[in-house]
DNA sequence: ATGAAAGCGCTAACAA
DNA sequence: TTGTTAGCGCTTTCAT
């Protein structure tokens, strides 16, 4: 085990020339039986292993794609990641993952990095959606897909999860049940996620006309404890509502804590269904019905317009894709009469 | 921005040749302020990002180790792949992650995958300890870290977490808060977790001269339902167990439940522990105390043994390091007086 | 301080 | 069917 056999090495032992060799490890037929078994034997007892670096330099393209994520312990995305690979192992691409800690500083490092190492595509979610920083992408031509976080600065394949569509659906399973004074804790309005997640939870009230009351939305911060007060301050109300949206998972949990405390009966007094899924969902009792993003299917997706991307270059216009969350009904949403 | 601009471009836009280029871009000095000046702007101007495909194949080193987890979904990885990162960038490295959804097959694709790639090292949690597909690693010479599962075909620096002194820590504490009726909920007893878990409840009530009552000793299989199901069986025996320890996470949720279903009070009428840290620990009422795995610091240490062993290659012998789990004391156990 | 030139290991065009 | 050979873009030694 001197040093890593190389194709000479196989060549020499085979007694062929290098080509030859090539042409078997890259299975471009035209070489006869008895040589390929020939070859394939003394690579097998060299233990040769293609170098990809040298493959890299003639062939301008490395099979590999980029995904930049901002925050790795965040569980949505290695659901993402799943779904990429899953796709991207069907067309023999490979995936290097790296995440940013939301710091553009070191996205823009990884991004260099990447295009180094001759990536042939980028899924990002990126912790800037100026994308000043990213530039560097555009210039060299690199196909870029941006998921969940859209890219200002130039133009992208784009994979985001349909936040109106889902809060729609969200309320209106609960006006389908016959709820009509519905609440909402909002996220913050000048997030995009928490501006729309509002804008479908209106939509569907006059979809079904009802008017929209101030009293049932309370503002959150898409944290644990806004959602905690939130529900408190709701169940002051001298007319209660019969049922809350949550417009995330953390507001969630904090909701769920206030309704113990109060002991206002989740399920049977008042209805529940929150954005996004959450561990705890199945483990309470009644079990919670969510609006859920497809992760896996967004990775799927992104993958899929990064392949065509690759593929057909600037022949095909960008695409935008909304995924429409999926309303997983459980228990905590009950018919009421009117 | 016809094709990716190459040293040679950089070399003639500056008027010096290509030597003086990659004086510069790999900082070895010896060039004139002036000259130097130019070539950064030659740079700047093209755009130019020098290929790691070409460097790769002069120098022998790719600064990139690979990562192997089972499974990505598993936020255990997630965790750990953090602190491998955040060690790596320190070290100017870069981390390329691959999960194998389990399988040995894919995981030795993995492998070569990242042998063709040049990874200088990689860290692994194999989908299967016998080890004997990824003989191509030792074959290649390639230093290898083992993280939380060993791998027994050959020797490798290893880095897993303390089972047994976990499970001790855990029943310990219930034994200093008073507790002598102390039950086990046990994994599997032919895993290695779940027998050295148990192994560390054992030792703990030895070390303090209380005897292994069978009873107290119920058998789970590391999934929710076993969990469930114990903590019944549990709740039945005339003489209840005063404290619980449950030896994972799952089980942990299955007995949580349990607990609720049957009115037997969490806290005050039994003290709890498990063995991992879960989501809903923060969430119930009261608080788990939980041992948990220190996954940041497997991952560092992970990477500092395969930063050493690249360095030093076979000049040190091989380590084992077992990381102390950490108990967190929450306020699921309380004080008894026996 | 700078340049010329020899490879690194591979693929692919061309020849035989 | 097989072989010869010219690069791919870079680093590095040896001259200058």
């Amino acid at each position: 085990m001197e040093s890593k056999p190389n194709i000479q090495d196989v060549a020499r032992l085979a007694d062929v020339s290098i080509a030859t060799v090539s042409r078997v490890i890259n299975n471009q037929g035209g070489v006869r039986k008895a040589t390929e078994e020939r070859i394939l034997k003394a690579i097998k007892e060299l233990g040769y292993i293609r170098s990809a670096a040298a493959r890299t330099m003639k062939r301008k393209e490395t099979k590999t794609i980029g995904v930049i994520v901002p925050d790795i312990k965040n569980p949505f995305f290695p659901l993402v990641m799943a779904g990429i690979e899953q796709k991207a192992r069907e067309k023999d691409y490979f995936t290097i993952l790296s995440s940013t800690n939301e710091s553009p500083i070191i996205e823009e490092k990884i991004v260099k990095n990447f295009i180094e190492r001759g990536v042939d595509g980028v899924i990002i979610t990126t912790a800037n959606e100026d994308g000043e920083h990213l530039k560097l992408l555009r210039e060299q031509n690199i196909p870029v897909v941006a998921v969940d976080r859209s890219i200002r600065s130039f133009e992208v394949d784009t994979v985001l999860v349909d936040n109106i569509q889902g809060s729609y659906q969200a309320v209106q399973h609960l006006i389908l049940q016959g709820h009509r004074k519905i609440a909402i804790i909002c996220g913050p309005q000048n997030t995009t996620p928490g501006f729309e997640r509002f804008l479908g939870y209106k939509k569907a009230l006059e979809d079904y006309n009802i008017p929209l009351d101030d009293r049932y939305v309370v503002q959150g911060d898409f944290g644990e404890y806004s959602g905690n007060i939130a529900t408190k301050q709701l169940s002051e109300l001298e007319e209660r509502p019969t049922a809350i949206f949550s417009s995330n998972n953390l507001m969630t949990i904090g909701c769920m804590k206030a309704l113990n405390e109060l002991n206002w009966g989740l399920g049977y007094e008042v209805s529940f269904v929150g954005f996004d899924d959450v561990d705890i969902a199945t483990f309470l009792n009644p079990k919670l019905t969510v609006v859920a993003r497809p992760m896996n299917t967004v990775g799927e997706i992104a993958f899929m317009f990064l392949h065509d991307r690759i593929n057909f270059k600037d022949d095909i216009p960008k695409r935008k894709y909304s995924i429409p969350p999926e309303l997983i009904i459980r228990h905590s949403c009950r018919l009421i009469n009117r």
